[in-house]
DNA sequence: ATAATAAACGTAGTTTGTACATTTTATAAA
DNA sequence: TTTATAAAATGTACAAACTACGTTTATTAT
């Protein structure tokens, strides 16, 4: 065990040795929070347990850490056990440790929230898993801190999405600007003027027109367009703001 | 030990049984990225280790967490022991879980930053723990993953300055006008406009100016004021967009 | 009295944000 | 083939915020 080894060894780390003592250990889990988009509203995946304790109630879908991994990693695998998606937006949210949060132990958690393209991820494996989309307006009582752990991430998420292209992991490689239009809205939970929008949005040079429309929700159909990558690198590179 | 008891009682909690293990239980710290404000540059305060292992070196103040104590008031606790000080802003920066960011053992930090005045805190104590304040723009390199976190921390203030009133943290309950400008200036890096930044601040409402003048800068002196937290607290609620 | 020094102040030009209504395009129905 | 329909696409005028910039004022020390 590592503890012992050190103890003996006394090679590194940071506190001194009498600090070192079993009962300070306790388990680190992840769970994560994870956002898709569809018809206009933001949607969160939750996780109906099948066992008990706590069966038949609703909570994120997280996991412990394992010794011998990162803790991002952990986040990783739980994504992709449970909907089979890698790279995709994964990020820190904040850590929840207060000492009593989980009453059958200690366990400290660390919150990531992940935005997901919601016709990329394996289906059977999330029903597999007994998770089910919920819209954010929607959310049944969640279990320990998990409602909390949500509602932070809707806060995270509409503040970063001012400042960092968050809207387009949401969306397909191709949208319409009316598509990303409306997942702005549901981040901020706030219309938007259609004008102004697109003036904003334009002034980036960060969007790829299409010669292809989307022709699903009317008529005359609206342009696609692609998110540019490699010139919204270029741009923070140089210390452009962003803002949407 | 909380495991075995819930093993046995099968009461709560989030995962299924058979992941229960004890190896995956961990040691879960917090480290402090304490801040300060002097002569117009932002101070950290660091920690000379003078025992083994790595005795010599410099990193932050940390601890781990207890078993029976939250991550927070691990935070609070340490920086009280180090600083003589109680309630004063700290914030969680984000956490650190490398599973080897310690090689002696398996280790997870949360990282946490504070804002302190520094006339307020307990000098005598802060010599008995071997820590020195130093320069942000001159510091030595530090143990682990300890540098990486005050480069995050640095980060983090710099953002969030803009929409907080952080920089009154950083100063004597009265000060003037000329200091503010100092502190935001060492926290963005960059030099401003006495003009615009006095017509910013004075937009929000929230300094109170009081009669007395600090004089110790010029013969004139210059006016001191007081941060109006209660006004403040109410532009909040309206959903007020503080932006310095 | 005067020299010195930081504090305090205002304005004009530019950029960005906001509010708001009409035209265009493609399809489907008459 | 004409016409009705419905969402997509576009522009302008006003207000607010940001930026750049120079002079006066209050006090103390000489």
């Amino acid at each position: 065990m590592p503890t012992l080894m050190y103890k003996d060894k006394g090679e590194s780390g940071l506190l001194s040795r009498d600090a070192y003592q079993q009962d300070h250990k306790m388990y680190v889990a992840v769970d994560c929070i994870i956002f898709g988009f569809d018809a206009g509203n933001l949607k969160l995946l939750l996780f109906k347990r099948r066992v008990a304790p706590l069966e038949g109630e609703w909570s994120l879908i997280g996991s412990f850490v394992k010794m011998d991994e990162d803790v991002s990693s952990a986040a990783e695998r739980v994504l992709e056990e449970t909907t089979g998606l890698k790279n995709v937006f994964m990020e820190e949210l904040k850590s929840y440790g207060a000492a009593d949060r989980d009453p059958g132990y200690r366990c400290i958690s660390i919150g990531q929230y992940a935005l997901i393209r919601l016709n990329d991820y394996d289906k059977e494996l999330v029903e597999q898993h007994g998770a089910i989309w919920h819209d954010v307006k929607e959310l049944p009582s969640l279990v320990l801190d998990h409602g909390q752990m949500v509602k932070d991430a809707l806060e995270k998420l509409k503040h970063k999405a001012r400042y960092q292209p968050l809207g387009f992991e949401l969306l397909p490689e191709k949208f319409t600007i009316p598509q990303l239009q409306s997942v702005y809205e549901a981040i901020y939970q706030k219309e938007l003027d259609s004008r102004n929008f697109r003036k904003k949005v334009f002034s980036y040079n960060v969007l790829i027109k299409l010669e292809e429309k989307d022709k699903s929700t009317s008529k005359r159909g609206a342009f696609l367009y692609k998110f540019d990558h490699h010139r919204y690198k270029k741009l923070t590179e140089k210390g452009y703001n962003f803002e949407i």
